[in-house]
DNA sequence: TATTGTAAGTCAAAGAAAGTCAAAGTCAGA
DNA sequence: TCTGACTTTGACTTTCTTTGACTTACAATA
């Protein structure tokens, strides 16, 4: 039922704040039932991510991951070739932001580590490696 | 609240002046929760540089620091050469991540970009590469 | 210069929320 | 019936905030 209610609260949105004691009361249960449910139920695991604060103005946030920007990312990955080349990885960036699976400063990260000036390799390799470092990068922004 | 209102305060300028007792009554609170936000929400480390006056005429001036983020990054690309390893590169993310001059997932890409596995290429040009990219993703990091 | 009023600083105690953990309870399936 | 996974509960802990009595610094004025 908690889980339900908690569930329901984000409409639309994917952010929301709860007051543990007053979820507690709500549901007539010990306030650290709250915090199993939010254990069990709302793991990252599951697609959320979780912050608190304690004392006065105290609150348990919760946040949706969009799952579907994980599948995106991954999707983007497995279309990648062994090669790549920078006017390719400027496509995929500009996509990805488009579709705001990564933020900007992590866009610049990722052209910055693949683009031409910076990989000072021969050109037989250079797309290869391009396309090594691009894919590894990108699987550590796939959430978890 | 009273740490919106002081952000607020700001609009475009980066410094601030105000009267601990006026705030305190405009919020209806003691003079002293004014300290308190003052020492937690405008630490140095948070970027704010705080001053104040006693007395007559006193009062409570807040100045935005250029962000010691920048100047420590800045300062550690000066100091890496043109050659780095991949420790070198660990104990660079942990002090960055440390001084909270990066995030987690920026750590995470700076360390997948230059890791070993990831730079297939002939050894002697590898930690000349690895300095390349980490140099150049730092850089990228600096301005904002 | 001494006094007085004004404004900010300090600190510790009390209050408000959330976290932890282990013991006890429930219930389906072997 | 027994077992093990899941749930509920509550005593105790930790973290953050609020409050107020007391102190210190500065400025104006006698």
């Amino acid at each position: 039922m908690i889980e339900e209610f908690i569930k329901e609260l984000f409409n639309d949105d994917d952010y929301i704040e709860i007051q543990r004691n007053d979820l507690a009361e709500h549901f007539k249960c010990v306030p650290s039932q709250i915090n199993y449910v939010i254990a069990t139920r709302f793991k990252p695991s599951q697609g959320y991510y979780v912050e608190s604060k304690r004392g006065g103005g105290g609150h348990i946030s919760i946040r949706k991951i969009n799952t579907t920007k994980s599948n995106y990312l991954m999707h983007a990955i497995a279309s990648i070739g062994d090669k790549i080349t920078s006017q390719e990885v400027d496509i995929f960036l500009s996509n990805f932001l488009s579709f705001e699976v990564v933020t900007e400063k992590e866009a610049k990260l990722l052209k910055v580590a693949t683009s031409d000036n910076v990989l000072t390799v021969p050109q037989n390799i250079k797309d290869e490696l391009r396309a090594k470092i691009f894919k590894n990068m990108l699987i550590n922004l796939v959430e978890d």
